[in-house]
DNA sequence: GAGTTTGAAACT
DNA sequence: CAGTTTCAAACTC
């Protein structure tokens, strides 16, 4: 068990790989140097109003992450193999993940590290007990996903004040380290050719992104060569146990599967992260905090963090794959897990959009390595559905968003190919996917900006006047959002989720029935009918529900009126299950009609707040934060349908969702607040798709129609809140699955 | 591209 | 909690 961690931590810093062939051969190789280029230079543009240590230290990051993770990968599980081999094979044999997990930190440590002062060993040392969780979760932090899940982000924020300090330094040391973590990589892959060999899929992703991410690096960074060999040195070890670990990994993937196939099994990972998290060693939170420039990026990548940091909790073996989230993500994530964690606060963004179908990501293949990696990570997030293929849960994460948050993450911005944005614009509607906020007055940091909403960070493609929404002013951005987040505890969450088809475009799917936390609220639209973007509904793709206060709504996506209707399909349905009410066949007929009237809402689920998908968003939302409205909008014209709604849930609940897998592994938030809507929503007004199980299922894997579940917008910045909430963590599912798209500061 | 409209967010 | 103001997106020209 400990050899690997051993080794690592033992590894003098300064041991000198530079000296060894294999570092010098993986200088000689860069195939990928050109991307670097791209990279560092799109980097250096997003944040010209940066200074540019801050840049490097950003660029940096999310470079390390991506190494890190994929040594991470790589190391843990080679690690974790190892520790399996004298362990005796007991896979889920703590003592070994925490070594793994130590390993990994100290690998991490030394990729990223911002100082040398945080050493290997310190790292390496950290107290295994009740770390094992933790430290996947803070991995995953570290991870380009980033899903900065909102224990990671919090800590990591904490830590962050130490660590900007650092961060200087780092810019010039991440050049080294992020050498070392590319020779590792490297190395790795030589290493470790055979696996890539047994899993092209998985670890051809993995590797695709490794080597983009690290021949960027190495090319970059070639100058910092002395710092590169101690990390490779370390490299080198964990190159053994990564290519082992990428062999197993494929394997692997099937304890991980074992771990939580449901969502809450996810969820209750992610407390467990959480809470673990807190009492984690000091040392991690050095990594971690290290990381912090992962965390900018977070938004972009929470999502996929979300389902990292689940699968590592879940099994050793998942964390290895975290890195390369896509594929990998896919194949060896627990299948409950998917899906939960990605979404993002870029969706948000997206709910202008477009959800951008990610399906081409999760295909992976991009053209451009660097998309890959992006692409990648949306992709293990979209992946952690069960079904990476079928159905996938997508992050409609706008390009921008996603892509966008970029600047801050550099590494997703640069990383962001233009096919990226083309897809936005192809899936979105326009070219808007990649359009920004065009804030003057509130300096992107109120919810007006859409940026900020997101939780992502200001951008190039921003044209904002004053804008204080960057990572130089991260403190500014998380208090403020402190600020909001306390007035209003919804204001970050998701939008909508949706559940698509399986079919790549699901972005524009017109089934996709997305549901959102904000839709929970209702829109309050006057003139709009409910019909143009103005009206948040419309935007997000589903129908107005009970607790909209519109005025002659006429959402294409369906109608609150009709929720009365919808809840009594639902209740059919219900029936149809077990025993729900027979009461309103004829209402059902009616929502039925209706819904036939709306071509697009025959797919779709409509309503939003409480599709599977919205359960699934709930469980990040609704726990800790109530939505403020909702007792308005229940109280509004809709009332009746949300008593209806209410009194169908019961039913629909045991029937339905209750759906054993949601039930039971749902969090409490999922189960509770929204229930009755999301059984609700799960009929769809529409009428037409209804079975909340599938809802339920829709997390699952399996959904019925293949369909994807995606989630738009996912609350990016952890509550604050709800952090505090997380001691309470099981209950609040929300922290769970709120990834602070942007780390939260020390708070 | 400029101006108007709209509704959410923020403020009182 | 309600009303008003501010704001930026959406929309129109």
């Amino acid at each position: 068990m400990d050899t690997p961690d051993r080794a690592a931590a033992q590894q003098p810093p300064a041991s000198r790989a530079e000296d060894s062939p294999v570092f010098s051969f993986i200088n000689n190789l860069s195939p990928i140097e050109p991307l670097k280029s791209a990279y560092n230079a799109n980097s250096l543009q997003g944040y010209q109003s940066i200074n540019i240590t801050s840049i490097s230290s950003i660029f940096t990051s999310p470079h390390d992450n991506v190494h890190k993770e994929t040594r991470l990968a790589k190391s843990s599980l080679g690690e974790i193999s190892e520790s399996e081999a004298s362990a005796g094979g007991s896979k889920t044999n703590k003592p070994a993940r925490s070594s793994n997990a130590v390993r990994l930190f100290a690998c991490t440590s030394t990729i990223t590290q911002e100082t040398h002062t945080v050493t290997c060993s310190d790292v390496a040392d950290p107290p295994t007990g009740p770390c094992d969780l933790a430290q996947p979760a803070q991995f995953d932090n570290g991870s380009p996903d980033h899903n900065t899940t909102p224990c990671h982000g919090v800590r990591s924020d904490l830590k962050q004040d130490k660590c900007r300090k650092l961060d200087a330094v780092q810019a010039v040391k991440n050049t080294v380290e992020k050498r070392k973590c590319l020779f590792s990589t490297e190395i790795q892959l030589l290493d470790g050719g055979q696996p890539v060999n047994d899993s092209d899929d998985v670890l051809g992703c993995e590797w695709s992104d490794l080597i983009s991410t690290t021949s960027g690096e190495l090319l970059a960074f070639d100058s910092t060569m002395d710092d590169h060999h101690r990390g490779m040195h370390l490299a080198a070890k964990n190159a053994e146990s990564c290519g082992y670990l990428l062999s197993k990994l494929t394997g692997d993937s099937e304890i991980s599967g074992r771990a939580h196939p449901s969502a809450s099994g996810q969820v209750y990972y992610q407390e467990l992260v959480m809470g673990e998290d807190q009492t984690e060693n000091p040392q991690i939170f050095q990594v971690e905090s290290q990381q912090r420039g992962i965390r900018r990026r977070c938004l972009v990548f929470e999502a996929a963090g979300f389902s990292n940091t689940v699968v590592q909790k879940e099994t050793v073996e998942s964390l290895s794959v975290s890195t390369c989230k896509g594929k990998s993500h896919v194949q060896t994530q627990p299948r409950g897990l998917r899906g939960i964690g990605l979404h993002l606060n870029a969706l948000a963004l997206t709910p202008k959009g477009k959800m951008a179908s990610q399906d081409h990501m999760a295909s992976g293949l991009r053209p451009s390595l660097a998309e890959k990696d992006v692409h990648g990570k949306f992709l293990s997030a979209g992946e952690n559905f069960p079904n990476s293929g079928g159905e996938l849960l997508e992050f409609p994460m706008d390009d921008c968003s996603a892509g966008g948050f970029p600047v801050n993450d550099h590494v997703s911005s640069q990383s962001v190919s233009p096919q990226k944005k083309r897809r936005k614009t192809d899936n979105g509607d326009d070219g808007e996917a990649c359009k920004r906020c065009s804030c003057k007055k509130s300096k992107c940091l109120k919810l007006y900006c859409e940026c900020f909403a997101a939780g992502v960070y200001c951008s190039e493609p921003c044209s904002c006047q004053g804008c204080l929404n960057k990572p130089i002013h991260e403190e500014i951005v998380l208090s403020t959002r402190k600020q909001i987040e306390f007035r209003n505890p919804l204001a970050f969450a998701p939008k909508v989720i949706r559940m698509s088809d399986a079919g790549p475009e699901t972005g524009e799917d017109p089934n996709s029935t997305p549901a959102s936390a904000r839709h929970k609220r209702g829109c309050n639209c006057k003139k709009s009918s409910c019909l143009k973007k103005y009206c948040e509904c419309y935007q997000g793709g589903v129908g107005c529900s009970s607790n909209c206060r519109c005025e002659s709504c006429k959402n294409t996506f369906g109608r609150r009126d009709a929720d009365s209707e919808l809840i009594e399909e639902i209740k059919q349905e219900g029936e149809q299950t077990e025993n729900c009410g027979k009461e309103k066949e004829n209402d059902q007929q009616k929502a039925n009609v209706q819904n036939e009237d709306h071509p697009l809402l025959d797919l779709v689920p409509i309503t939003p707040p409480f599709d599977l998908s919205s359960s699934l968003l709930k469980l990040p939302n609704f726990s800790s934060a109530k939505p403020p409205r909702p007792s308005k909008a229940r109280s509004g014209n809709s009332r009746s349908s949300a008593s209806k709604a209410t009194a169908t849930l019961q039913s629909c609940k045991s029937s339905k969702v209750a759906g054993s897998a949601i039930d039971e592994g749902m969090p409490d938030i999922l189960k509770e607040a929204d229930s009755p809507n999301n059984c609700v929503k799960t009929t769809s007004p529409n009428g037409k798709r209804v079975s909340p199980p599938h809802n339920a299922l829709s997390i699952s894997p399996n959904r019925k129609g293949g369909r994807k579940l995606i989630l738009k917008s996912i609350p990016s910045f952890p509550s604050l809140m709800g952090e505090s909430n997380s001691g309470s963590a099981m209950n609040d599912t929300d922290n769970t699955f709120n990834v602070s798209p942007l780390v939260l500061g020390p708070s």
